[in-house]
Order: C-alpha cells, then sequence, then structure tokens
RNA sequence: UGGGGUGUCGCCAAGCGGUAAGGCACGGGUCUUUGGAACCCGCAUUCGGAGGUUCGAAUCCUCCCACCCCAGCCA
C-alpha cells in the first residue's frame, strides 16, 4: 500500500462522520451500508460507493453491511446476489457477519405500515396508474387528493390485510402515506408505499404478494439496522424529506441521509440501460468483456483491486456532477503494476531476423531482471539463438528524423543480449514488404553493453524464433471514440462506438517462461504495456489481455510528425 | 412556471474571513540496457457574473446567470 493510499483525502462526508464522533452524536459509532439492488453486475461506478461506505468504516472503526434492496421481486436474480458478492470481496472488503436482505424485513416492514395506517397516516387507494398519474399534478402544479384518501383507520386496516392476503388482483391497490399532495416536492405527493405484485422473489419465494417501494424500505431497513450515515447517491437528495418523513412518523432510530455525486467515466457508459444495451446488442462479448466499466469486466481486463481502490480515493468525494478523465483511471493501474508485474519480452507483430555471424546451431541462455522497481523479484534466464523475432514497429527501412531504432546499417541493442546491426532487408517480390531482416550481431557485447563503451540509442525486446511461444493476444481501446458517447449525433450513444476497441493478434511470440502462466496473472510486456492472461487461455494456446499500455514518448512525437 | 442541488486550472478536487493544496493531463529537462519507471521545473494575481459588508472575501450578504435531478405501483 502506497502512503497516499492510507491517507485518505478529505471529503465532505469523512467532515461529517469526523463532527458526529467529536460531539458524540451516534455514540462514537459509525455504520455504513452498501445496498445494491441484485438486478445486474457491479460496475466501477458501484466501486466507488463501495470503497466509500467500506472505506469509512474501517478509517473509523465502524463496520459496514452489505445490504440487498431486493424489493422488487420482477427484476432480480440470486445470480446477481452472487456476482455481487464476489466483486465486492474481490475488491478487498469484508463485511464479516453483517450481510442482510430487505426481503427479509417484510414482516417489520408490514407492521410498520399498519402502524402508519393507525396513525391515520398511511390508507389504501383504488386508484389506476393512470388516475394516479392525473391526480399527482405536475412539476409546476400540484396534485388532487385521492377520493380514497380519508378511508377510516379500521377500513385502511381491513384493505390492506386483504391485501396481503391476496384478494385483490395485481395493480388493482396501493398502500400510499398520507402526506401532502401539494407539496412542491413531488416524492411528498402520498407517496406509493406497497404494491400487490403477484411474483416469485428469489428469497421470500411466494409468500407475499404485496411488496413494499424503495423509499418506505430503504429508511426502516436503515433504521432496523441502526445505521448512522446512510451514504447514496445525487438523485435520492430529493426523497430525503420522505427518508425523514416515514422515521419521523414511525417514531423509530433515525440515520442520516447524505447524497454525493455519481461517478461519469470518460469515453465509456455507465447507466444500467445502456451497458445491457451493449450486452444485448453483441457490441461486447459480455458482462464481463474486458471493455465494459463493469467490475467483472474490469477484472478480466487486468485491473488489479488496489488499482481500483486509489483510483477511487484519488478522485474525491462531492455533490458536483462530473466526469472523470479515463487517463487517471488508466495511470492508476500503470502505477500499481508497475511495482507488481514481472517484466517478460513478448514480440506482438513478429518480423524475422536472422543473425549471420551468429553459429548455425548455438543457442545460450542469457540473465534477465524480472522487475526494475524490485530487485527482489529476481533474475530469469532468456534463450538466445541465431533466428530471432522483433516487433515489426521496431524497423524502419526509411527512418523519420527522430526514430532511432532499427533501420538499415543502424547498430542498437537487443535487451539483455546483444548489439546488432543491420545489414540486408529481405522483401516480398509481390508485395514489396520486409519479410526478414539480416543482422550482424557483436560477441563483445553480451548483456547488452559494449567493452569500448559505445553507445546505441534504441534497446529493442525479442525472441528467440526456435523458443518462442504462439500466443493470442487482444488489444484493447477505449469502447468509444468520444469523451462522453452519445452527446452528439442525437443523443445515440452507440454511433459512439469505438470499431477499433478490440483487435485481435493471433501470431504474438512470447517467452517459453510464461508456458505456465496462469490465469489473471499480470505481466509487463516490456516497452509495450501490462497483459494479463485470459481464463480463455490454455496451456497449448495462451491468451493475453491488454490491460493498459505503457507511456508512449514515441507515438506522441510519430503523431506529431504525422500532422506537420 | 414548482421543488431540490451544483458552479475553484483542460479533467477531478482541497479550501470553511487572513491573502488559491494535491492528483491526472499538458509542456520542458535530468537519468536510463523498457522512447517505461524515477526525479526536477513550469502550468488559476484568480475562484460562474455583478454589486455590497470588512483592514482583509473563493470563503459572509444581495441580485443575476448557467448546468444537473424530480411528475415508476423502479431503485
Amino acid at each position: 500500500m502506497t502512503n497516499a493510499e492510507i491517507t485518505p483525502a478529505p471529503n465532505f462526508i469523512r467532515a461529517i462522520v469526523e463532527e458526529d464522533i467529536k460531539t458524540g452524536k451516534w455514540d462514537g459509532r459509525v455504520v455504513t451500508r452498501f445496498p445494491p439492488e441484485p438486478n445486474g453486475y457491479l460496475h466501477i461506478g458501484h466501486a466507488k460507493s463501495i470503497c466509500l461506505n467500506f472505506g469509512i468504516a474501517l478509517e473509523y472503526g465502524g463496520t459496514c453491511h452489505l445490504r440487498f434492496d431486493d424489493t422488487n421481486p420482477t427484476k432480480e436474480e440470486a445470480e446477481y446476489v452472487q456476482s455481487i458478492q464476489e466483486d465486492v470481496r474481490w475488491l478487498g472488503f469484508d463485511w464479516g457477519a453483517n450481510i442482510f436482505y430487505a426481503s427479509d424485513y417484510f414482516e417489520q416492514l408490514y407492521e410498520c405500515a399498519v402502524r402508519l395506517i393507525k396513525k391515520g397516516k398511511a390508507y389504501v387507494c383504488d386508484l389506476s396508474p393512470d388516475q394516479m398519474r392525473e391526480y399527482r399534478g405536475t412539476l409546476t402544479k400540484p396534485g388532487k387528493e385521492s377520493p380514497y384518501r380519508n378511508r377510516s383507520a379500521e377500513e385502511n386496516l381491513d384493505l390492506f390485510s386483504r391485501m396481503r392476503a391476496g384478494e385483490f388482483p395485481d395493480g388493482s391497490r396501493v398502500l400510499r402515506a398520507r402526506i401532502d399532495m401539494a407539496s412542491g416536492n413531488i416524492n411528498m405527493r402520498d407517496p406509493v408505499m406497497y404494491r400487490i405484485l403477484r411474483a416469485h422473489h428469489h428469497r421470500t419465494g411466494d409468500k407475499w404478494c404485496i411488496y413494499p417501494l424503495y423509499d418506505f424500505t430503504h429508511c426502516v431497513s436503515d433504521s432496523l439496522e441502526r445505521i448512522t450515515h446512510s451514504i447514496c447517491t445525487l438523485e435520492f437528495e430529493d426523497h430525503r424529506p420522505l427518508y425523514d418523513w416515514f422515521l419521523d412518523e414511525l417514531e423509530v432510530y433515525h440515520p442520516q441521509q447524505i447524497e454525493f455525486a455519481r461517478l461519469n467515466l470518460t469515453y465509456t457508459v455507465m447507466s444500467k440501460r445502456k451497458l445491457v444495451e451493449l450486452v444485448d446488442a453483441g457490441h461486447v462479448r459480455g458482462w464481463d468483456d474486458p471493455r465494459m466499466p463493469t467490475i467483472s469486466g474490469m477484472r478480466r481486463r487486468g485491473y488489479s483491486p488496489e488499482s481500483i481502490r486509489r483510483f477511487c480515493e484519488v478522485i474525491g468525494v462531492a455533490k458536483r456532477n462530473s466526469t472523470v478523465d479515463a487517463a487517471l483511471l488508466e495511470h492508476c493501474v500503470r502505477e500499481d503494476l508497475n511495482r507488481k508485474a514481472p517484466r517478460v519480452m513478448s514480440v506482438l507483430r513478429p518480423l524475422r531476423v536472422v543473425l549471420v555471424n551468429y553459429p548455425e546451431n548455438r543457442e545460450e541462455e542469457l540473465e534477465a531482471i524480472n522487475n526494475p522497481e524490485d530487485p527482489a523479484m529476481g533474475t530469469r534466464r532468456v534463450p538466445f539463438s541465431r533466428v530471432i523475432y522483433i516487433e515489426r514497429d521496431d524497423f524502419r527501412e526509411d527512418p523519420p528524423k527522430q526514430f532511432y531504432r532499427l533501420a538499415p546499417g543502424r547498430e542498437v541493442r537487443l535487451r539483455y543480449a546483444y548489439y546488432i546491426k543491420c545489414v540486408g532487408v529481405v522483401k516480398d517480390e509481390k508485395s514489396n514488404e520486409v519479410i526478414e531482416l539480416h543482422c550482424t550481431y557483436d560477441p563483445e557485447t553480451r548483456g547488452g553493453s559494449s567493452p569500448d563503451g559505445r553507445k546505441v540509442k534504441a534497446t529493442l525486446h525479442w525472441v528467440s524464433a526456435a523458443h518462442a511461444l504462439q500466443a493470442e493476444v487482444r488489444l484493447y481501446e477505449s469502447l468509444f471514440l468520444t469523451p462522453t458517447p452519445g452527446e452528439q449525433k442525437g443523443g445515440d450513444f452507440k454511433a459512439d462506438i469505438n470499431p477499433n476497441s478490440l483487435v485481435v493478434l493471433n501470431s504474438c511470440r512470447v517467452e517459453p517462461g510464461l508456458a505456465d502462466a496462469a490465469p489473471g496473472d499480470s505481466y509487463q510486456f516490456e516497452r509495450q504495456g501490462y497483459f494479463c492472461v485470459d481464463p480463455d487461455s490454455s496451456p497449448t494456446r495462451l491468451v493475453f489481455n491488454r490491460t493498459a499500455t505503457l507511456r508512449d514518448t514515441w507515438a506522441k512525437i510519430e503523431k506529431g510528425l504525422q500532422r506537420s
């Protein structure tokens, strides 16, 4: 852990928590919760919330509950509660025994509803959904009171229990809070607390045919769990008066709801609807496609939990709508992987090189450093022979000004090996494409330095043709071409999809040492980037995903060259 | 036209009446057997705008402007 990681940045929520601890508002307790609805996969936006809630609990010696907000059986599935737990755990957080389900509170919620009915604060309403919308009024016009609003408590109690008993068809009646149809805040215009819905629930089965709605459920759940700080996103700010109203009327333990801005990232989309669309339309291979901003996608892409946690720390927490530059996320993985990923040589687009003065049947092993950032990671031996592969991009027949890699007549260093000089270029007769290079090597430069002290400008990675392993490498770019997809083009985010977001290279050659690389392992392919082994990989067919490229100064220069 | 929010560098973000932190990005340099990493330097006389209060304002007051959210029996 870096120092920065254990020194959290100040933000307004931490300030509130610290103040509360100081004043003893909650007797010094800190209890937060991460309350996902199990209706989809977690993404980097959820990670921000997870890090915030679990992070604050950890930091102030409190606890953070994992609570599934499972009050809508038509959308929720057990499969998701599984994947959510996996993702939270993978991110590095532990809820201990504190795993809860809103559905566990159904009986208590029902009792709370009965209490409100008895108080005259809730009533059964027979308006149809259409009528209800009509009666609600608009943003600028107040609503009208329902004709059922003044039913007696006895009648409401009777009706509500019969709703539960299944005497009425789906959607025929609801239980509503009796608040204020003229409120400027539409959430306070007698919001629905319960609906009749005959659907199989992933945990309660067919026990219930009425289900509570979010506003009623959430505050009561928080109260039952004695949450201190109920942290949610900005769109719930308008719901806070309702959160407070329910708890005040119920006269129960009352946590404080605090809202923060959700995360947006450039060059991607975050809404569940859009993510579903990408998967369904086949623009990606699934929820865990390495191009997806889902936790499972990022995991497959090679992002480490540490890098995601670090990212969530450096972006900060505030109430301003913002869109974080994807470059910051990239920076966070590089920072982490630079310290941890073993270096390895791998040639993505091979160009055959014959060392004409190297003995035909000779081979040798050269020592290579596993990670210059961490000597403790040791060294390894890499085989070398007369025929090697280098990267096609590392040779130019007619090199531009600032290109100082290999070119006819030019000498460069092969990393950990020898200096070589290009003495011949073999081309395909028809296409005129360069298919092979002839080079001489200098036996005096074994290991990569010359006794006469002469310098070479470039160091190339390479792989011995006879020893290298074939591999498939999947190169990823951002899923979208524009920083905020759909901003132009009439809001159609799919029009901004990057057609080159995935490029598959099939004839890559990697160091033989990679033979037993296991899915999930991360490496730095020297001079190219960070790559990890995909679950599709097998001993007979290695498959790597590019997590991120290395910062590439030459690419920048080249781009500038093209422009001028 | 109702209600709730937010406006500090290209992107995030500290700051809470005492004279604009930090990160990313960007530009320049040192070093280098990764054009990587590391390191150094530069990068808001100014805080949405206009007034006002004050010895002193990004921070307090007034007005204005811009943007975001809300009319599911979703969460």
